[in-house]
DNA sequence: GCCGTTTTCGGCCCGACTGTTTTCAGTCG
C-alpha cells in the first residue's frame, strides 16, 4: 500500500518547489496529485500495474513517470534533488498559520532557520524582527503559533486513514483464503484522528492472512504474532491486521475495532461470567472457545445488546446496552436529502442537472442549491443578479418533470460584524439559506461568537455551516464559543450543520452531541463542490453515529414537504 | 505540470486583508 507514500513525496515537492520559488500552477499540480493519491481509495500499486495511472485526473506524463519511481524505489529524482537544497525538517515551518513558502525562503535565507526548534531559537533571540518586513507583532506570533502547533493532538486525520483502511481490507478480501475483511479500529469507529490504520480479517488460516497482510501492506514489520501483524507503512503511518477464524469472527471484528477503553469493560464483563476474552477468542469457563461468528453473538454472550461500532468509547454504552436501551442510531438510508451543495455558479465544478443527477442516484428527494455568496469572490461568490438568475434556471429544472426537487438555496457569507452578505429580500425568496464564515478568523472569542450568534438570528437563515471552521489535523477550530452558539440556535430554532467534508467534521461528533441535547436540530450535509462528493456523506453520518443522533435528530432525514414546511416556518 | 482544444499552446480562482511600510509583499480562502 504506497498510495500514502506517493502522496507524501508529491505533497514535499509541491512544498519545497514552493519555497525555491517555483511556478505555482507547477506546484499546484504536485499538490493536486498529493491530494488525490492520499483520498483514492484505489491501489496505485495495481493501477500502475494495469498502466492506469494516467486515468487519474491530475496525472500526466511527469507525474506518472514520478509516481512509479515512488513506487518502484520509495522516492524519485526530483525529490532527491530538493531536499538536498532543503532539509526536510524545514517542511515544519509551513504548519505555522501566517507562515507561508515566502517566508520561509526569507527565514532560511536570512537566518539559517531550518526547523521548527530553530525558528523558536531565532524568535526568543529577536532575530526575525530584523528580517525585512517582520515586525515584533510577527515575531509573536510566531512564538504562539508554534506552542499551539505543539498542542495539537497526533494521530492520523480519517480523511486519510480511511480510504487507506478501506484500501487495505479490498486488498486483503482478495488474499486467498480470506472470507471478510474489513476497515476496522479508530476509522470505523469515526474517531477524527486516529493513531493507527487497522484491518480485521476473517480467515480459515489466520496465520496464512497475517502473512498476506504483511506482504500487502509494505513498509517496515513492527509484529508479526498469531492473532495480530503490524507494520510501519512506507508513508509513516502505523498499520495493524487481527486475523481469527470464522467461528470467532465476532470476537475479531469487536477486538480490531476498539476502542481500548470499551474492551477492557467486555473484558471485565466476560470475567464476571467466567468467561475470558483474550486476543480474539472468547473462551468459556472450561477455557474452550465460544463460538460468536458475527459481533451480534459475541455481545449477546455477554448477556447486552450489540454496541454500534460508533459509540464503542465506554461512555456510558455498556450500561445502555446491557439494559437494552441504545439510542436507533441515524443511517444513511434515512436521508431524504443533501442541503449543501455548490455548482458551476460559484466554486463547484458540477452543473444542477449533473448534480440532481448525482442526488438521484443516492435515492434522495431533494437537492439544496447553496452556491457561495459575493463576498466570497475566489469562489465566484453571487449577487443578488445571478442568485436570481439561478434561481429561474432551478425553476425550470424543476418544472421539467424530475423526480428530485432542487431546492432554491445560498450559502450566505458572514460578515465580520455578523451581517449577512446579501439582502434580505434576496434571502427570502429562497428555500434554505445557509450561513457560514469564511473569512476574518482572527477575531477575538467574544467577536466571532457574537458574530456567529448574530447571523443566526437572521429570520432568514436555516442553518449554520461548519461552525467551528476547524480542519482535523491541519487548522484549529477558531475561538468560538460553540456552547453559546449552541444556545442561539436553540432559541432561534435553527439548525446547526454537521459538514461531511472528511477534513472538516464540524460540529464535531461531542459538540453535535450538545446541540442535540439542547433541542438543536443537526443537518448532515456534504458541502459538495462535484457531483462524486455526494456520497461523501457517510462521513458525517458516521459523526452523527458517533454522537448518538438518531433520524428524528437530524433534519435532511424530513420528507420534501416536511422539511419545507420547516423552512417556512422559521420566518 | 496538466488539460483541452478554438487540438500542441495558453490558461490555470483572484481580491481583501495584514503588518509592515510609506507603496506593497505575502497569506489566505
Amino acid at each position: 500500500m504506497k498510495n500514502l507514500q506517493a502522496a507524501r513525496v508529491f505533497e514535499n515537492i509541491a512544498a519545497l518547489m514552493e519555497i525555491s520559488g517555483e511556478s505555482p500552477f507547477k506546484v499546484n499540480a504536485y499538490r493536486n496529485a498529493a491530494n488525490t493519491f492520499a483520498s483514492l481509495t484505489d491501489d496505485l500499486e495495481q493501477l500502475a500495474a494495469r498502466g492506469e495511472l494516467r486515468s487519474i485526473p491530475g496525472v500526466g506524463e511527469a507525474i506518472e513517470k514520478k509516481t512509479l519511481e515512488i513506487l518502484e524505489t520509495g522516492t524519485c529524482g526530483l525529490y532527491e534533488r530538493l531536499k538536498q537544497q532543503f532539509p526536510l525538517t524545514i517542511l515544519e515551518l509551513l504548519d505555522l498559520p501566517g507562515v507561508g513558502a515566502r517566508t520561509v525562503r526569507a527565514l532560511y535565507e536570512g537566518l539559517g532557520v531550518d526547523s521548527l526548534e530553530a525558528l523558536e531559537n531565532a524568535a526568543r533571540a529577536g532575530r526575525v524582527q530584523q528580517l525585512p518586513r517582520m515586525g515584533a507583532k510577527a515575531e509573536q506570533r510566531i512564538l504562539e503559533s508554534i506552542e499551539r502547533l505543539r498542542a495539537r493532538p497526533s494521530g492520523i486525520p480519517i480523511a486519510r486513514a480511511l480510504p487507506l483502511a478501506v484500501a487495505l481490507a479490498t486488498r486483503m478480501q482478495g488474499s486467498p483464503g480470506v472470507l471478510q475483511a474489513v476497515a476496522a479500529g479508530g476509522v470505523r469507529r469515526f474517531g477524527e484522528l486516529v493513531p493507527c490504520v487497522t484491518v480485521a480479517v476473517v480467515a480459515e488460516d489466520p496465520q496464512e492472512a497475517l502473512q498476506a497482510f504483511l506482504r500487502e501492506a509494505g513498509g517496515t514489520v513492527l509484529e508479526a504474532g498469531e492473532e495480530r501483524a503490524a507494520v510501519r507503512l512506507s508513508g509513516g503511518e502505523e498499520a495493524e491486521c487481527f486475523a481469527g477464524r470464522p467461528e470467532n469472527a465476532g470476537a475479531v471484528l469487536i477486538r480490531a475495532t476498539g476502542s481500548q477503553a470499551h474492551l477492557r469493560r467486555l473484558e471485565a464483563l466476560a470475567a464476571e461470567r467466567g468467561y475470558s476474552f483474550e486476543g480474539v477468542t472468547l473462551l468459556n469457563p472450561r477455557g474452550e472457545s465460544l463460538s460468536c461468528p458475527d459481533e451480534e453473538s459475541f455481545y449477546f454472550a455477554l448477556g447486552m445488546s450489540p454496541v454500534p461500532p460508533e459509540l464503542r468509547e465506554d461512555r456510558g454504552e455498556v450500561e445502555a446496552a446491557l439494559k437494552g436501551d441504545l439510542p436507533a442510531l441515524i443511517q444513511s438510508s434515512d436521508l431524504k436529502g443533501d442541503l449543501h451543495a455548490h455548482t458551476v455558479f460559484s466554486d463547484g465544478s458540477g452543473t444542477l442537472e449533473q448534480m440532481a443527477e448525482a442526488a438521484r442516484r443516492l435515492g434522495y428527494e431533494y437537492l439544496a442549491i447553496t452556491d457561495h455568496s459575493q463576498a466570497l469572490t475566489v469562489a465566484r461568490g453571487l449577487t443578488p443578479e445571478r442568485l436570481n438568475e439561478q434561481g429561474q434556471l432551478i425553476d425550470a429544472f424543476n418544472a421539467s418533470g424530475t423526480d428530485i426537487r432542487l431546492l432554491k438555496g445560498v450559502e450566505v457569507d458572514i460578515r465580520p460584524d455578523g451581517s449577512l452578505d446579501l439582502p434580505d429580500e434576496s434571502l427570502a425568496a429562497l428555500d434554505w439559506v445557509v450561513a457560514s464564515i469564511h473569512s476574518h478568523f482572527a477575531l477575538s472569542r467574544q467577536e466571532m461568537t457574537e458574530r456567529a450568534v448574530r447571523a443566526l438570528s437572521s429570520p432568514f437563515v436555516h442553518v449554520q455551516a461548519h461552525p467551528t471552521g476547524r480542519l482535523i489535523g491541519s487548522r484549529d477550530p477558531h475561538a468560538l464559543d460553540v456552547d453559546a452558539l449552541i444556545e442561539a440556535a436553540a432559541r432561534a430554532g435553527k439548525a446547526l450543520e454537521i459538514n461531511s467534508y472528511p477534513e472538516r467534521l464540524d460540529l464535531s461528533a461531542e459538540n453535535a452531541r450538545k446541540a442535540a441535547d439542547a433541542g438543536v436540530k443537526i443537518v448532515v450535509s456534504t458541502d459538495s463542490h462535484h457531483p462524486a462528493h455526494l456520497p461523501k456523506v457517510s462521513y458525517g453520518i458516521g459523526t452523527a453515529r458517533r454522537a448518538g443522533l438518531t433520524a428524528g435528530d437530524v433534519l435532511n432525514t424530513l420528507p420534501l414537504d416536511a422539511l419545507l414546511e420547516w423552512s417556512r416556518s422559521r420566518r
